[in-house]
DNA sequence: TCTGGGGTCCTAGGACCC
DNA sequence: TCTGGGGTCCTAGGACCC
């Protein structure tokens, strides 16, 4: 099993973009002292403790004065993912997406195919072979990524990041307990800050502890978890590739399609946005999305955050739609129920699930959804902006 | 750690059906 | 009208990932 990461990535593609940023401290995800949260950050700049997930209000205030802030191009950053999925396919015919800067090849059997030498062994051929797809990856594309390999997948993915930046680590078959035992429990994909916490308060820190600890103590930290985490911790389990992610898989017989649609916005202290008009906008978006796959949604849930960060979900089940003025009435209904305190709001989203794929004989059928699709056609030839529901716009005088 | 925006998956209670 | 137990769907909330 092997794991495939593109380092820093997003600052690695605004590089090839613009190489006047290359040497330079680089952060990505807002303009310095803007709304947001860091997506990226250059090796120079993580010197200053500027790290991915940070506001980019604490990334201004800790970064140099020469770091360059840029709010990152998404279209660009697909392509690039694209096109490294087709370098890492040369190596294996089976390879699945994990997220846009990550791959798991799955490489057993492909010893022989790789073998130059009747003195190098297994582990020796893959690892040759995968550091021929690292240097291919950068010398094509020009983007740096680094590799583990491994008997499970959750444990390549560990050893991807221990040998980060551009280096490639094999953890040999026997070795995987005692590569993780030292590591803190963070380092494992399925525990994040709340679980560390936990953990840390029965005396829990080390993935070697969390092996030995008993199942009792574990239980009520990952319910259903438990034994895939525990597992994983000692580097066996999941030997198995898995399934690509919804959003990449294809859909079922009965025209049931996998994952959800969502789009939120945050509030800015400044705007004078009202609620409706971010929910006419939010509900244009989420809808316009599902026609654009095809699809109809069976299910809309409305997020609300107050200033003071508490949430609240308001969610309904219908007749499946992706008709603008039914989503939006649904939308409406949702947000007076939600919306039960006198506190001003912070974020509002939407999220469509439950989706099912188009019949094509139905928008004759329906007015509302025959109307979305005119509207989705003059925006493919005017852009987005051209049309919005007249709720969204913003009264002028 | 004063916290964006896009997602996936699990939990737990209640309704409803057989 | 009360009772048991299982299955499934709906809803709200939360952890985690990139």
């Amino acid at each position: 099993m092997c794991c495939v990461d593109l380092d820093t990535f997003f600052v690695s593609v605004e590089r090839l973009l613009d190489p006047s940023l290359r040497g330079k401290p680089v952060v990505v995800g807002g303009r310095r002292f803007g709304r947001g949260v860091v997506t990226s950050a250059s090796y120079e700049v993580r010197g200053f403790g500027v790290r991915a997930g940070m506001s980019i209000r604490e990334a201004s205030e800790r970064a140099p004065a020469d770091a360059v802030f840029v709010p990152g191009h998404g279209d660009e950053y697909s392509d690039y993912s694209r096109r490294a999925r087709e370098i890492v396919e040369r190596y294996s015919p089976i390879v699945i997406a994990a997220s846009i800067d990550e791959h798991y090849l799955d490489l057993r059997g492909c010893e022989r195919l790789y073998r130059r030498s009747e003195d190098d062994d297994d582990d020796a051929t893959i690892l040759r072979a995968v550091r021929e797809m690292t240097a291919a990856i950068d010398r094509e594309l020009g983007l740096p990524s680094s590799a583990g390999i491994a008997t499970s997948k959750s444990l390549a993915k560990v050893a991807s990041g221990l040998a980060k930046p551009q280096g490639v680590l094999l953890v040999r078959a026997g070795a995987e307990a005692d590569t993780l035992a030292p590591l803190p429990v963070r380092k494992l994909p399925g525990i994040g800050p709340v679980a560390e916490a936990r953990l840390m308060a029965v005396g829990i820190t080390t993935l070697g502890q969390l092996v030995a600890a008993p199942e009792t103590s574990l239980r009520p930290i990952f319910g259903a978890y438990t034994s895939g985490i525990r597992a994983a911790s000692r580097g066996d389990g999941d030997d198995e590739l898995g399934r690509e992610r919804p959003a990449f898989r294809e859909h079922d017989p009965h025209g049931v399609v996998a994952g959800t649609i969502s789009n939120e916005r945050t509030f800015v202290e400044t705007s004078a946005d009202t609620a409706s008009e971010v929910l006419s906008s939010l509900c244009e978006r989420v809808a316009s999305r599902a026609r654009s796959r095809g699809v109809l949604a069976g299910q809309l849930t409305l997020k609300l955050r107050y200033t003071d960060f508490v949430t609240i979900t308001r969610g309904r089940t219908f007749t499946p739609t992706s008709a603008d003025l039914e989503l939006h009435q649904i939308a409406r209904d949702l947000y007076r129920e939600a919306r039960t305190r006198d506190l001003p709001i912070r974020l509002l989203g939407l999220a469509v699930a439950k989706l099912r794929l188009a019949t094509v004989q139905l928008p004759l059928f329906d007015g509302g959804a025959r109307r979305s699709i005119a509207v989705d056609r003059v925006r493919d030839r005017f852009g987005y902006h051209a049309l919005h529901l007249g709720s969204s716009i913003r009264r002028r005088r």
